[in-house]
RNA sequence: CGCGGGGUAGAGCAGAUGGCAGCUCGCCAGGCCCAUAACCUGGAGGCCGUGGGUUCAAGUCCCACCCCCGCAACCA
């Protein structure tokens, strides 16, 4: 039986190019999308560029494009093509200057309209003289533009129109209660419920049109600009037909997990929602069968990067672009580092010395080594093939060890599915690694307890028996370990005398089955998979 | 009293429902020799931010305080 899984990241400024922080945030959407592709589940990964943002505009200028959307373009080539190179697999990529989006937008903004939940009021906002600007509240420096601290702020009022967010309070405390795994990890749901309970305040959704050079007209009122929020959320829904194609959006709406980061999640987890609960009241394709409001399935909210323990920031300039780091290590090595050195939702140091040391100890000496050593033998002890024992005899460990078998690996494929459910890919790794007597770790210790190269010479078909247990105990961490790190699992594949594309047509319940390397196939000549570095 | 997160071995971190203080790396000493000077075993190293309190028993609960970090309409 095969579910639906729908995933999104943010959509990203593109007043920058990617760095290490939304490149992790687009490598977990990865995972869990590569995790589930391989469940056998219909999968849709959607990433994109958020391009109705003022900011752009500055952001054109200074890179001197004279005209906007030429600015656009090649900013949303660099990031498509940043995450291609990384071999992110994304399956969408939405820009919401597009056509699909607009439509989409102004078909949710009437059906909010509609519900009575948008409203005409007055909102003052702070404008600097000296930069001919307005300037937010944390722009400002004890209330003065620190700019022109020696000018006076003028306020300025104009009419915006507000979603009534307030009238939601209750419905969205209530979907928290009832619905705890909407936002993980659970540390942050205590601060939305207590920001949604204090401070949850209408918001304003527009901008007079000539203060905002950017952005999807208001429906039926030319003078104002739909502002940010507003229009940015909604791509979750535009990007799989809403407003554009009914069986599309039928087919992939609800969105089953939202991966943010923390700077973003009262947005997420209180104003869409809300926004979601008033369109519904006039949109029925908002609605499932039973009249439920469809809302996002859950919101997964990841920390921030600092670099060697400082913030990454544009203007400090310390921002690390992925692209160069590939220069250095393989893709691979860098998406094993931030997934497992970061406990998900936690902010996290990303240190070169720190990445080094990960890579010897976790990949060369305890992943690399182990495949390395267990096909070296089969080769050297079963004229280069793999024992030819029956996988059955070998499920289970020689006895006076701690190996747990094919029944323990069972186990840790359920253990890391229920990990990667929750995003929790630092955990998924760390289980497979150590902690349970299948892991890496035991599966090393089982070579130590069972000495097949002396066992090789006393008893033979027992150390047949270890070495295919071994082998086919690889294959698996193969697998398990395919959507954190897909072309490492390739090569260990490869290095079993398997073909990888052939192995990943079967399905999901074929791969997790003791056996499925087939005994005396040949074993190619092992390659090192991770070159131990030295000073 | 704006909101939230955090202060546990040299570093980085785990430690629902209170009961011998753990993990990874690093360091030291052994073992092994299949393997990438890799692997395995053992060891040293901790006033668990501070001060009170509850309890037979507190990183773990309560109170106060100190320090760090993030957020407060557009940096993942």
């Amino acid at each position: 039986m095969s579910n639906k899984f729908y995933v999104t990241t943010p959509i990203y400024y593109v007043n920058d190019k990617p760095h290490i922080g939304s490149t992790y945030t687009t490598v977990i959407a990865d995972v869990l999308a590569r995790a589930h592709r391989l469940r056998g589940d219909k999968t849709l990964f959607l990433t994109g560029t958020d391009e109705n943002s003022q900011k752009n505009l500055e952001a054109a200028q200074k890179a001197g494009f004279d005209n906007l959307p030429a600015y656009l373009d090649s900013m949303a080539e660099i990031w498509q093509t940043t995450w291609k190179t990384l071999g992110l697999t994304y399956d969408d990529f939405i820009r919401t200057t597009e056509k699909r989006h607009h439509q989409g937008v102004e078909r949710f903004w009437r059906a909010v309209q509609k519900s009575g939940d948008i409203y005409k009021a007055e909102y003052e906002r702070d404008y600097c003289v000296g930069c001919e600007a307005f300037k937010t509240a944390h722009e400002l420096t004890d209330g003065r533009c620190p700019l022109h601290p020696n000018k006076d702020l003028e306020k300025v009022k104009e009419e915006n129109y507000f979603f009534r967010a307030s009238a939601y309070k209750d419905d969205l405390l209530k979907l928290y209660h009832e619905h705890p795994e909407f936002i993980e990890p659970k540390s942050r749901m205590n601060e939305i419920r207590s920001y949604v309970k204090e401070a949850f305040e209408d918001f304003s959704i527009s901008r007079e049109s000539g203060k905002l050079a950017c952005g999807i007209p208001v429906p039926d009122d030319d003078s104002q600009r739909i502002y940010v929020w507003f229009d940015a959320l909604l791509n979750y829904m535009t990007a799989v037909g809403y407003g554009t194609d009914d069986k599309l959006f039928k087919k992939w709406w609800p969105a089953d997990v939202h991966l943010i980061g923390k700077d973003i999640i009262k947005f997420h987890c209180a104003l869409w929602p809300a926004m979601i609960m008033s369109a519904a009241k006039s949109d029925p394709a908002l609605l499932d069968e039973t009249g439920a409001v469809l809302l996002p399935k859950s919101v997964h909210v990841n920390g921030f990067f600092t670099v060697d323990g400082q913030k990454i920031s544009k203007s400090l300039g310390n921002a690390i672009d992925p692209l160069d780091l590939i220069q250095e290590y393989p893709f691979d090595v860098i998406r094993y580092f931030i997934l497992r050195e970061i406990p998900y939702g936690e902010d996290g140091d990303f240190s070169k010395t720190r990445l080094a040391e990960r890579y010897n100890s976790d990949l060369a000496n305890t992943l690399g080594n182990l495949v390395n050593r267990a096909v070296a033998m089969s080769r050297k002890y079963f004229n280069g093939r793999v024992p030819d024992v029956k996988p059955e005899d070998a499920k289970t460990a020689l006895p006076d060890t701690e190996w747990g078998g094919a029944e323990c690996l069972e186990i840790l494929w359920q253990t890391v599915d229920r990990y990667l459910d929750a995003s929790r890919a630092d955990l998924a790794l760390e289980s497979i690694w150590s902690s349970n007597d299948c892991s890496l770790n035991s599966a090393n210790r089982y070579v130590e307890q069972t000495k097949p190269f002396k066992l090789v010479k006393e008893e033979p078909q027992k150390a047949a028996l270890v070495l295919y247990t071994l082998l086919e105990a690889c294959r698996h961490f193969a697998w398990m370990i395919s959507p954190m790190m897909p072309d490492i699992a390739r090569k260990i594949i490869l290095q079993l005398g398997q073909d990888p594309k052939k192995e990943e047509q079967k399905s999901a319940k074929d791969l997790r089955q003791w056996g499925g390397l087939a005994p005396d196939s040949e074993l190619p000549e092992p390659a090192i998979l991770f070159p131990r570095l030295t000073e």
